[in-house]
Formats: C-alpha cells, structure tokens, sequence
DNA sequence: ACATAAGTGTCATGTGAGTGTCATAAAAAA
DNA sequence: TTTTTTATGACACTCACATGACACTTATGT
C-alpha cells in the first residue's frame, strides 16, 4: 500500500522540491502552506506522516503539533519538524510537545526522506516490506503472503488489507468506523454491518478448524487482534 | 515504571556526562564502551532505548545495529546513533540500517534526552494506549481490557463505560443523575434505580470473592470508586 | 472479446449476552 | 419503632453480532 504524507511548507520552492522528491519515492504527497488548513486536511485523510515547518505564517508550528496531539484519531500520526538551524530550545520544545523528530535547514532532500522511512518503518512495518507477527501467524507485507504455523493462508484483498491493518496495531480495537476509514477509505459510502461479514471471512481463512480465535469481538466497540 | 536506556560510547568523559544526565532524569543506566559487550547486554536485559555511538572501537555501530535488528527479541528496540557532524552518508546509511534516530556531536545532554523521550513516548505507552490504575485494578482503553491482580475481568459495554468513569475521577462521588448523564447520555429517559442494578454487576465483576469493595457507596449522595 | 472464477456488499434470520424494571430483602437513618 | 435508602434476585425484552444465502462486480485466463 502506498504511504501518503503532508507537507506543510509555505516556501512555495521548497514545497515543490519536497513535493518532488517524495513522488519519485512513491509517496501520495499532499501539500498546504497554511496551518489551520493542515489540520483539516489531516481530519479529511490521515496521512501516514507529516513534515511541519516551525515557522509557517499565521499558525505557529508548534500550535498545530499540539492539536494534532489532541484528538484521538490524530494522535499518534508522525510529525517531522523543520527548524531553522541552531535554535535548540525551539526543537526541544517542539520534541516535548509531541513531535517525532526535526530537520534542520538547510538539509538534503535524501536526508529527510531517509527519516521519514525510518519513522515509517517503526509506525506502520508493512510499507517497507516488513513481515509482520502475531502469536503464530505471520504476514510478509512484502511478499503478500499469510503464513499460519507455516501453513499458506489464502486471502482476498480486502482480507488481507484488514488483516494488515490489525496486525500493524495488535490488541487495540477498532471500531467499526475506523476500519471502513482505514481499510475501505475514507469516502466509502459502505455499510459499517459489512465489516462483521469480512470479519467472519478473515476468520474463517485465518482460524483452521481446532485452532485458537485470533479476532476478538468486542461487543459495542468494535474487533480487535488478540488471543486468550 | 522506570524506563532504562543503555549507552555504548566508548569517550569515557562523554559517557559519565551522558549518565549524569540519564540518571538526573529517572532512568535506569547502563554502559559499555564496546560493542560486542552490548550486544551481550541487550541479550541479558533487553533496555527501552539504546544510546549507540557510531565510531566505537573494534565492532563498528553499523554492524551492531544489524546485528540488533537480526534478532526477533531486540528488533524493535529503538536506537539513536551519535555521528560526527556533517558525516551525511554516514547517518543515512544508519537510518535505513534501522536506527530510529541520530544526534550529530557536538549536542547538549539536554538534547538527546528530548530526543529519547520523543522516541519512547511512541514506543512505550503507544504499546497498549493510556492504561488506568486505581489499586490493583487495572484498565486499558486502547484494548478495552480490565484486568484485577493481573487477571482479566469480563465487562458488558455499559459496565466498561461506568468503570471508565470512575477511573477518569477516582475517589470523587458521583451522584446516580450525573453517572446517566456521563455513562448512560443526557437524553436517557432512565430510571435513577437502574444505576443500582448497573453498579451491582460491576462490583460482582471486578470484586472477586475475598476481595475488598472497590466502589464505595455513599448514601443520599450516589457511588464512588474508592478504597476503604 | 468472452467465459469463468473470485471477491464484494447487502440482506434476512437466528441466537445469546446485555439491559431495564420490578418486587422484595436488607440496611441505615430518624 | 417507622421511614428512607440501597442491595439483590428474577424476569422479560432488546439489541448487537454471527451466519448463510444471493446478486452483483471485478479480476483472470483463453
């Protein structure tokens, strides 16, 4: 699956560059030069990371850190900061308030995106290709394949998608909503009943007859993957 | 619980600085200046971060870091690197290597303490999600897990939202009114008794025979959670 | 292009855990 | 004592989830 950032830059010529850079790396790029407007974009569509300039006008960058760090949904999205070089106070604080990481000016494009790789390989494995585990099942995001005791699963897309989507975040539960969100995207006009269907189906691939449930139904809040 | 980090540097001034500062800051330190001891050290007790000098003697931190990575158990311990300034090879190699981070020399204490913080607020608590504690009781929101002792309890929806509740403001008592309000929504047409019921099933939940009352009732005024 | 298979969304139905209310017992206050 | 408030068990009913079926769409191979 492809992974997205947001830039938020309002140097239109660095914009561009960045822009360019992380298309050429695959990444579904987003661009705004305002801070209020990140933040509604962000609540449009999750991006899988955000690069923040410290110094946008109108809302200062640490602002807009804060309130991403405030809502649940956005909570735990990376944040990489661009600070003017030598200002340490203004990155420490920026770390403090929630930010993942910091860039300096200037940098190298090829800088920034080998941490944005870094950071993405921590939060979300399956886009560099990691294989991922759960108790005795196992996903190669690279190679798309599901592996149960080392037995072959077979999945359809969107099984495989919802698995994915489980495995990268174990044991938390997911709502109804947040996986038609995460999984389906954010625009589908599905019906959240529908999910129970494809639940059933991941678990019928992914349960053999005898073995132990790996789906939890939380009753009134949504699924979660889990044993006991 | 106190996070512990363990720092390979191998300028032993440097080192006894770093560990000052760690220490100041209410982590649990250890240290080696050579990398194929802390490779041994990892094994033994696996730390929340790891410090990790790029130019240490005999093994390269490079191979350390792959070598971490090699391992199931140690794969996912996040490491910062320490780099000689404007090395930019170096530190991008390191990255996609699968160090999380780096600091370039010469920084200040208070930086790299920033930056560890940053790097364990996402690994630690992101684990599981803000957990409650009140007592022995044990409630995790992320999961929707309550546990007592360590043993799990099973809790119906409304049940697991009352507990929520309390938890949120313990040892504060709410009358029967408010706890609709909060747990129930302001528009339920329920009866005040019905919170009678509700806190029963709770406490026949989360007091296992023998144990002591964990929710405190207080007459003409409503319940609360609390402790003797 | 076509035929066939695989995958997907929705609905109808069944089932059981969860929920609200009441009657009565117990406890506390007056 | 009487009065007031809470505890408890029982019971009916609801509602959320599980499941199988079906129509429809989308891939895949020829």
């Amino acid at each position: 699956m492809q992974p997205s950032v947001l830039i938020v830059e309002d140097d239109s010529a660095l914009a561009e560059l960045l822009i360019w850079h992380f298309n050429a790396a695959g990444y579904a790029v987003r661009h705004t030069a305002d801070g209020s407007e990140a933040l509604l974009m962000v609540r449009e569509q999750v991006p899988d990371a955000i690069i923040l300039d410290w110094m946008i006008e109108q809302v200062p960058g640490i602002e807009v850190c804060r309130q991403l760090r405030r809502s649940e949904a956005t909570a735990h999205v990376p944040i990489i900061m661009l600070t003017a070089r030598g200002d340490e106070d203004d990155r420490i604080r920026g770390l403090a308030t929630g930010a993942d990481d910091y860039v300096t000016k200037p940098f190298s494009p090829r800088e920034l995106l080998a941490r944005v790789d870094a950071l993405l390989r921590r939060t979300r494995p399956s886009v560099g290709g990691a294989t991922l585990r759960f108790a005795d099942l196992e996903l190669d995001a690279g190679t798309h394949r599901v592996r149960r005791n080392g037995d072959p699963i077979h999945l359809g897309p969107t099984e495989f998608r919802l698995l994915t989507h489980f495995m990268e975040r174990p044991r938390r539960v997911h709502s109804r909503e947040q996986l038609l969100d995460a999984v389906w995207g954010m625009d589908s006009h599905i019906d959240a009943r529908t999910v129970d269907v494809h639940i059933r189906r991941l678990r019928k691939a992914v349960n053999r007859p005898g073995e132990t449930d790996l789906i939890r139904t939380v009753r009134s809040a949504g699924y979660a993957m889990d044993v006991e």
